[in-house]
DNA sequence: TGTCGCTAAATGGTCATACCATTGACATTG
DNA sequence: CAATGTCAATGGTATGACCATTTAGCGACA
């Protein structure tokens, strides 16, 4: 039988244990994906927002001017325009001037997939505090450098409003978040702050559920937050970080007796 | 003019200056979200694979059951599935036997939007080294503490493997990601691995374009990677923090003269 | 003249149906 | 028994229709 050259016989074994034939050279091939349509499409108009093409708040074509566009249907069109949607990189609205317009991918998007990881894993309290304490004090070292004016007086109001809030504990654990965050913001380095903005949201839900603020934790939180402002107000890095570093050492050692457990969300 | 109650009036200024009339208490509505079809649907699937009732590799059920079973059209189930795929939840093949099946969230899911977030905001390379810095120490602090001697074995090799590639540039880099990922890999931390990944990934991205590793860098990384290593084995979580920190400093020294424009990927 | 309210148009959301493409179990055949 | 062909199950795509939502535009009316 004489071997004709078959692109398609991928998996039979022809091992030629005797020598020389004079096949051409196998070309190696990888594995081949073929893509969706609507992937196609999805993946061009997602390359047009990154790169700014498509500019934040700009409006897309309607879907059934992609669809004369693209020659694809009007199922396809709409299954790319849910896959950025879900990606986070379009909002879409319906009615007259409805449509689609493209968004920058935010903190949010970002959070809610760091949930979805969190909570899909199984990841556990302790787990989420130990990223905490790897990544806030670098935060609090940053927001000492960076910060503005604007930042500072924001920080002071929300440290303030955390003292104020001393007997109402869900606003004291809401404006305790606000205050990881704000620091954050004050590191100017963006994902960073997406991290800590995801991360202290999680634990803070976590937190809420078990509920575990004492009110001596809570004294002792807000003494360790007016020294670190105080690091950052001084742009001193190392106390800053030193500080933060503590802090949650303290907060986290608070939190052993509750850590057993993964992460229940909502 | 009789205020007739109308719940569609959000917009309109009806200041009522002159007091008490008796209209009903206000409600106190919220904005409400009318949620789609698809995303019903993606939702309660997606809470019944987070929280194992699908368990990671369990199928779905197939298109055309889920549309009996729900009473959706086949349309709005295929876009539930895509928001999910997308998610990083379901994998999908075409096929006999062919159909969805569950996945739990990957270090590669979240790579990709921490990804998709550096590169929409236009993160500097900069920021990233600041990511990096702010989260390795720890990481290399963790694994010396938790490492198990398998780790240890491939940290061993991979290190050895980076130092045989001394001339291969292309493949000393991709080395260098792996020795990064694997030391985060023995920090047990999964959430740090997945934050590690994706930066590692996309700074070698970026310094695979710009090509920055002289032969002197590589002499000085091969150093400060035995040092590391050597203190995770020793159980050494304070060495082995200082040292990394050491290292990466130095590595962002060095491509600071690379680190003015945002990140370029692809 | 301004405002209220209706209508129409544009747009996304949903549905039903048909057919194509891919894949693997299973019978068939040499 | 191995190669091959057939067929059924499943996802992928296309078409067309209709519903739901939203707003511009316009006309009636006070």
């Amino acid at each position: 039988m004489v071997l004709l050259y078959n692109a398609c016989t991928m998996s039979s074994d022809h091992s030629l244990p005797d020598g020389q034939n004079s096949l051409p050279p196998a070309p190696k091939l990888g594995l081949i994906h073929v893509p969706k349509s609507s992937e196609v499409l999805a993946s061009q108009l997602r390359v047009h927002i990154l790169d700014g093409a498509i500019a934040d708040g700009d409006a897309l074509p309607a879907e059934r001017d992609l669809v004369v566009q693209t020659g694809l249907s009007r199922g396809s069109v709409r299954e790319a325009l849910r896959i950025l949607h879900t990606e986070g990189l379009i909002t879409t609205r319906s009615g007259r001037l409805g449509g689609s317009v493209a968004r920058r991918p935010g903190d949010d998007a970002l959070a809610r997939y760091i949930g979805l990881f969190v909570q899909g894993r199984g990841i556990s309290l302790m787990s989420l505090l130990q990223v905490r304490e790897a990544i806030e004090p670098s935060i609090a070292a940053l927001a000492a450098l960076n910060r503005t004016q604007e930042e500072l007086a924001e920080l002071a109001a929300i440290t303030r409003r955390i003292e104020d809030a001393y007997e109402n504990l869900p606003l004291y654990l809401t404006e305790n978040v606000n205050w990881h965050v704000a620091i954050a913001s004050a590191s100017h380095n963006a994902l960073l702050k997406a991290f800590i903005t995801a991360i202290s949201g999680l634990v803070f839900k976590a937190s809420a559920i078990d509920n575990f603020a004492s009110e001596e934790v809570r004294t002792l939180v807000i003494k360790a937050h007016r020294r670190i402002l105080q690091a950052i107000v001084d742009r001193d890095a190392d106390a800053a970080s030193r500080r933060m570093a503590r802090h949650l050492q303290a907060l986290t050692k608070q939190m052993r007796a509750f850590v057993s457990a993964p992460v229940v969300l909502r």
